[in-house]
RNA sequence: GGGAGAGUACCAGAGUGGCCAAAUGGGGCAGACUGUAAAUCUGCUGACGUACGUCUUCGGUGGUUCGAAUCCAUCCUCUCCCA
C-alpha cells in the first residue's frame, strides 16, 4: 500500500513530520499518482529514482521484509543478506549500512531499520537469536545513521523495528533494547505473517505499553480495517499496507457497509454507488454494476477504480478514528465499525 | 449445377471402438491476498446425492457391436472451392 496513515491524536508531531501528520505518508515505490495527479515528477537522485513533486512525508522501508518475503532466494548471516534477483539471478547484498546509503538517497523523511522479520509461526529458539541479529544490525543502521547526513537539506529520520513474534517476554526486550536510540518513532514489525489476529493484537499491547506515547508508533504491514481499528485502540499511530491496493485489483473492496467482492454475481445488477460513504470521488461516479462489469473485462479501470477508492475509505476511517479520539467517543464508535467492517456483503 | 469438408458441454476446441461425464483454453460461480517477485493465485463448473455412486449427454433417426462421441445407413444444418 502507498499510503500510511496516521490515526492517533496523540503527540504524534515532531521536529521531522508535518503539521499535517495523519494525513499522508508515502511509501516511495508505489503509486502516489493515485492521490495527487499531476503533481508528480520522477527524478533520478544518484542513480535512484525519486518522487521529487510529492510534498507530504516519505518513507522507505529498508528491504528487511523483502527479504522475508525472498524466503528461499536469500542467505542471511552477520553481515546482512545475500539474495538473488528472480529477475536476472544478479546477486545483491542488503546491510544495515547501504540499506541506511539507499534511503538517503531516495531522500525519505522516514528510513527503517534493516531488520529480520521471521515467520509468524516461529520457534523461540530461532525468535530469539533472530531478535539478536535485528538488535545488532539496528545498532549498525544507528552507527551508519549518524556518521551519515540528510542529502536533500531536510532533516530524516530513522524509526527502529520492534521484533520478537509472538513471545511477550521477547516483545518486551525489545521495546526496551530499541528506545536506547532516542528515535523520532518506533515501528512494530514481524506481525500479520501468519499468527492469529488475537495474537497479534496482544503483541502490540505489550510492545506499546513500553514504547514512548510521546513519539509515532509504526504498525508496519497491517493490515485490514478492523485490524488498523484494533491497532488504534491499543496506540498505534501509523499503518501502511498492500491490501487496499493489491485487494483492490483484485476485486475486493472494504466499504462503510463492509466488504464486498465485487466479481460476485450478486452485484451484476446493483446500480448503488460504490460506497455510500463517498469518500471518494469514484464511489459516486460509479456503480457497483458498472465496477463489476469493468473487474468481470478485465479492465485495468477496475484496479484503478478499486485502489483508489480502498486507498480513500482506508484515509476516511483513520480520519474517522482521529474525530472521534479527540471527541472522546472512539470506544464506542470502533466497536460499532468493527461489527460492520466484519461483514462481508 | 459440380466437388470437398464440418457438426462435441455456455463458447472455442481436443478426442476417432472400452482407461470418456469427455483434454485444453475462454466464460461462469466462489475463495485467498496484511512492512507489494501479485492487473495474481486456488477451487468448482451435465443432473441428483455429503460420499462410494446412479442417471442423461458428443446435430436427428435407425443400425453394427458384449461395448459407440468414435464404425455403417439415412436425414438435417453449416462452411469452403469450381461453374
Amino acid at each position: 500500500m502507498p499510503v500510511g496513515t496516521a490515526a492517533s491524536v496523540k503527540g504524534v508531531l515532531h521536529r521531522n513530520l508535518r503539521e499535517d501528520v495523519g494525513a499522508q505518508i508515502i511509501l516511495a515505490n508505489t503509486y502516489h499518482l493515485y492521490l495527487r495527479p499531476g503533481r508528480d515528477v520522477l527524478e533520478n537522485a544518484g542513480g535512484v529514482h525519486r518522487f521529487s513533486s510529492w510534498d507530504g512525508p516519505v518513507l522507505t522501508d529498508s528491504g528487511g521484509f523483502q527479504v522475508f518475503s525472498l524466503a528461499g532466494c536469500r542467505k542471511i548471516t552477520e553481515e546482512g543478506c545475500r539474495f538473488s534477483s528472480h529477475i536476472d539471478g544478479s546477486k545483491h547484498l542488503f546491510t544495515p549500512e547501504n540499506v541506511i546509503d539507499t534511503q538517503r538517497i531516495i531522500g525519505a523523511d522516514i528510513m527503517m531499520a534493516f531488520d529480520e522479520c521471521p515467520p509468524g509461526n516461529a520457534p523461540f529458539d530461532y525468535a530469539s537469536r533472530s531478535l539478536e541479529l535485528t538488535h545488532r544490525w539496528l545498532e549498525r543502521c544507528f552507527g551508519r545513521y549518524r556518521a551519515t547526513a540528510p542529502k536533500y537539506g531536510y532533516a530524516q529520520s530513522l524509526f527502529p523495528i520492534v521484533q520478537g513474534c509472538t513471545y511477550p517476554d521477547l516483545r518486551v526486550k525489545s521495546a526496551e533494547f530499541v528506545q536506547q536510540f532516542d528515535a523520532d518513532g518506533y515501528a512494530i514489525g514481524g506481525l500479520a505473517v501468519g499468527e492469529p489476529a488475537p495474537v497479534m493484537y496482544n503483541m502490540i499491547e505489550v510492545v506499546n505499553a513500553i514504547l514512548p506515547a510521546g513519539r509515532p508508533r509504526y504498525l508496519m504491514g497491517v493490515g485490514t480495517p478492523v485490524n488498523i481499528l484494533e491497532a488504534i485502540d491499543r496506540g498505534v499511530d501509523m499503518f501502511d499496507c498492500v491490501m487496499p491496493t493489491r485487494n483492490g485489483r483484485n476485486g475486493m473492496l472494504f466499504t462503510s457497509e463492509g466488504v464486498i467482492n465485487i466479481r460476485n454475481e450478486k452485484w451484476k445488477n446493483d446500480f448503488s454507488p460504490v460506497d455510500p460513504a463517498g469518500c471518494c470521488f469514484v464511489d459516486t461516479v460509479y456503480t457497483k454494476a458498472y465496477l463489476r462489469h469493468l473487474a468481470i473485462s478485465g479492465e485495468m479501470l477496475a484496479a484503478q477504480i478499486a485502489s483508489m477508492h480502498n486507498l480513500a475509505f482506508y484515509m476516511w476511517l483513520v480520519q474517522r478514528a482521529r474525530e472521534e479520539i479527540a471527541g472522546g467517543g472512539f470506544a464506542a464508535w470502533k466497536r460499532e465499525m468493527v461489527e460492520k467492517l466484519s461483514r462481508r456483503l
